[in-house]
DNA sequence: GTCTATACTCGGATAGAC
DNA sequence: GTCTATCCGAGTATAGAC
């Protein structure tokens, strides 16, 4: 790994933990083994850095997702495993927790990997949804859009609840939660 | 309005708007219209500000909260109206978003509240679930703990996707995916 | 490409006058 | 109670040497 993927691997990391405003070019700069010279060589300054970043992760996001939506198994099966999935549940959730960072927010480029992210995903959990409608394995009435954005929605709020109590199983307990409605047991 | 509350209102809106690190005292001040010298008279210094601003958001949602779930009706119609309540879904949730706040959960006094407060809400919810399902309302078989996790996290959840989307019909969208699950038509 | 030196603003707070 | 002056460190970046 060379110095500028070190870079933003360790903004990556800090954007993560500690947000936009309280992710400082020096702590870059430590955690990536850099001197500043080196990073404002190659990079024009913090938010050149923050776009790589969360594109980056954003790029990442999604093609672990899909790995599981592409998988084997019914549409279900694959959503299920999708929810169930491990994940560093107290860190919160990479692309969703920007949501909240009026920095990321306010800036076009560093916002749009993530607005994309999630819109991908309900669309895409969408198409999962209808095809487990078209096999019988969900309920006829089932309108998928709606449902993907629930969907997705659980697993936000369960990163929140989770963070909120210090406590990965409410992150499970809302997942939990959902499945019997949708029809798993 | 005193001096001292206009303080606290300064430092609830800027809180629920930049987070705590982009919160400052000369911030602060500004929007409450008192210099230097008052602000550090009444409070001690940012962090017991924050600590009253987040203390008496807490206790507003609270009351909010329970004002719809005392209210008349079935406990499933006070359920639903609670979850179909007027909200200001684009600005997120002033409790829920602390939770990505790394200085917020960093500090016990002003995590409290936030852990507290969904906590609360998880449990009062939870006793409408149960109240259903004895008044036949909801399946027989509902988790009321579990199902009320769900039910804040679609919530959650539901400013998440509201906010990456600048567009607030996605936290209807995520209610509206979940109420027919729950047998709500 | 990387280093060190330098610069300027802001955050956060204290001190003492009124 | 409120005001102004002052302070120190941190954030963010530029300049120029190596």
């Amino acid at each position: 790994m060379d110095t500028a993927d070190r870079l933003i691997e360790s903004t990556r990391e800090l954007l993560w933990e500690r947000g936009y405003v309280g992710t400082s070019p020096k702590a870059i700069q430590q955690r990536a083994g850099a001197g500043q010279g080196s990073m404002y060589h190659h990079f024009e300054g913090k938010p050149a850095l923050a776009r790589a970043a969360i594109e980056r992760t954003a790029e990442e996001m999604s093609a672990k997702a899909e790995a599981q939506f592409s998988g084997a198994g019914s549409a279900k099966e694959r959503l299920v495993a999708y929810l169930r999935r491990e994940r560093d549940v107290l860190r919160g959730c990479p692309i969703g927790g920007l949501t909240q960072d009026p920095d990321v927010m306010a800036d076009p480029l560093l916002r749009a990997p993530v607005t994309g992210t999630l819109a991908w995903l309900r669309g895409r959990i969408a198409d999962l949804v209808a095809e487990g409608v078209a096999a019988g394995e969900f309920a006829s009435d089932l309108d998928p859009a709606r449902t993907a954005t629930t969907i997705v929605a659980v697993m936000q709020g369960g990163y929140v609840l989770a963070r909120a109590a210090d406590d990965a199983a409410l992150f499970d307990d809302a997942i939990a939660g959902f499945l019997p409605l949708l029809g798993e047991h």
